[in-house]
Formats: structure tokens, C-alpha cells, sequence
DNA sequence: CACCATGTTCCTTG
DNA sequence: CCAAGGAACATGGT
């Protein structure tokens, strides 16, 4: 599910729903996700903890809280992987059948469901440690892009995917922002001109931008039974059917008519994962 | 059955 | 040592 734009609307969903809420009891039913943290410590630390922040750094969820009796803070690291999903939930409703980790909060269950168990909930922070710059912020500066690109003979889109380049683009922001840049995703990135060093510099955030934007226009679904398109971006409105294609100019959209230019988009593998581009618009 | 899927890490190859 | 490519992880949808 999750890139940049769905994890901070997601941060956005939750600060307010966790803030002082105290973690009575912690679940986990899936051992593997809380790694390498071990089960017992992860269970220490949290019990009896009161959550205080929400923040994110790329894909990664960052929730601060108070421990039971020691002073300072502590962090716990969230990330969605490739099907995650994190929700409170009533504690008298069922708990979902991957369900990886529990809170429990009182009235309600802090929930991670993950049905590939691909997502992490850990203290362990090592992932976000090796992050490039934010994106939407002073610390992503073209300079530091274009010096980065300059390294690299890897196509650029799969560069894109380097979390340690900038954070937070995935399958589907790197080919929306190439796409929007006008740059082929076969280009070696020490093959762009200043020009497009700059457009796709430019490019990233306002593709990241925008579907934050856009997110928060729309009302989420996280949880609840039979609600599987609760994230946004895969969400559909009833009323709407095809409002994820307007949303998404060239991501899964192969066949179907570029909208600046009307040529059939196409779709091509790299690094073992689909890339949509226009072959006209994109040089 | 075959192939695809929003992500990351580890191993191998050059 | 580094860059690049591919497999692995685990499950579900089409």
C-alpha cells in the first residue's frame, strides 16, 4: 500500500486518536514483525507506556512515548510494508485474521494487520538510520539530488527506489514523478541534463504533494470488516468507479490512453518491478 | 495453474 | 570494495 503520501496521512489519522493513550497489555502474534527486537523486550518496553507522538520519515512511522516508570522517551518504529495497515479498533470487535500486533489501549485496540507480515512494529530503528533527505523539506536540495545522480549509471527510476537517495518514493510515485518530469525511466541518471535534474527534482514534490493533498480530501477507511480498500489510493468510491484513474496518470495504466498525448501507455520491467510511462511524452 | 502485487534485505555476480 | 541484479520473505487477487 504505503508510500510517503499514504504513511503521512495515516500519521495524520492516528497523532490524534493515540495521543496519552496508555498500552495496557502488547499482542504479538507474529514474532517476526517486532524483529530483531525480541518478543519479551518489546513487550517490557511498551506495557504499561503512554503514547505521545506520531511523526513520520519516509515510509516509516515514528510513535514516541513515555515509558511506565523510567524517564525519556522512547521511540517505536512503524512501517507498513508491502500490505499493512494500522487502525484502532473497538476492543469488543474481532480481531482480522493476519492481525501481527495489538495494543491494548482500554476502550480501544491499537491494531497492526499485515497480511504478508512484509511490515515491521520494532525498536528497532536501524531502517530509518539509512534514510536519505525528506523529500518536502530544506534538507532535499537540488545539488545534493543532482550530485547523487551523477554516481549512478542505474536507471533512473530504479534509482528512485533508493530509499538512501530520498525518502519515501515507491513502485508507484517514481513512475507518476517521471511522468510528470517528461523523462524516460530507461535513462541512466548520470544521464540527465541540469534541465532535468531540475524537473524531476521539482516533479517529486509536487507528485508527493499533491496526493497528500489529495488524501486528505478523502474519507478513510483503515479498518472494518470486509473493508480491504480501506487505503486511500486503492480505495474506490461507489459513486465514482474510476476515480483512481484519474488520480494516477500512468501507474497501471498500460494500454490506456496517455492524457497528455493520447499514445497507448506501456509498461516495463526493471529491477523486477513494473514501470508505466508514455513512450512519447517521456524522453 | 500462472502471474501479479504498494517494500526491504540479503546473497550472488561481475 | 562497489554496483547491479535477482531471490526471498508470505499471502491473496485475478
Amino acid at each position: 500500500m504505503p508510500e510517503l503520501p499514504e504513511v503521512e496521512i495515516l500519521v495524520r489519522h492516528l497523532a490524534p486518536l493515540i495521543r496519552s493513550q496508555r498500552i495496557r497489555a502488547v499482542l504479538v502474534n507474529r514474532p517476526k514483525v517486532v524483529g530483531p527486537t525480541p518478543v519479551p523486550e518489546f513487550q517490557r518496553a511498551l506495557r504499561g507506556a503512554t503514547f505521545e507522538r506520531v511523526s513520520r520519515r519516509g515510509k516509516y512511522l515514528l510513535f514516541t512515548f513515555c515509558p511506565r516508570r523510567r524517564s525519556g522517551r522512547r521511540v517505536l518504529v512503524g512501517h507498513l510494508g508491502m500490505a499493512g495497515r494500522m487502525y484502532l479498533l473497538p476492543a469488543t470487535a474481532p480481531l482480522p485474521k493476519h492481525t501481527a500486533v495489538v495494543l491494548e489501549l482500554g476502550r480501544n485496540r491499537f491494531v497492526f494487520e499485515d497480511t504478508r507480515y512484509f511490515g515491521r512494529l520494532t525498536l528497532d530503528t536501524g531502517g530509518v538510520d539509512r534514510l536519505g533527505p525528506e523529500p518536502i523539506s530544506d534538507g532535499f536540495t537540488q545539488g545534493n539530488f543532482a550530485r547523487a545522480l551523477a554516481r549512478s549509471g542505474q536507471a533512473i527510476k530504479v534509482r528512485l527506489l533508493d530509499q538512501s537517495l530520498v525518502a519515501g518514493i515507491g513502485n508507484i510515485y517514481a513512475s507518476e514523478a517521471l511522468f510528470r518530469a517528461r523523462i524516460s525511466p530507461r535513462l541512466p541518471a548520470r544521464r540527465l541534463k541540469p534541465e532535468q535534474i531540475r524537473r524531476l527534482w521539482q516533479a517529486i514534490r509536487a507528485t508527493l504533494a499533491e496526493a497528500i493533498r489529495w488524501g486528505s480530501t478523502v474519507a478513510l477507511n483503515y479498518s472494518g470488516a470486509g473493508e480491504r480498500d480501506g487505503l486511500f489510493y486503492f480505495g474506490r468510491d461507489p459513486d465514482a468507479p474510476d476515480f483512481y484513474e484519474e488520480r494516477l496518470r500512468v501507474y497501471d495504466r498500460a494500454g490506456q490512453p496517455c492524457r497528455n498525448c493520447g499514445t497507448p501507455i506501456r509498461r516495463l520491467v526493471q529491477a523486477a518491478r513494473s514501470t508505466f510511462y508514455c513512450p512519447k511524452c517521456q524522453v
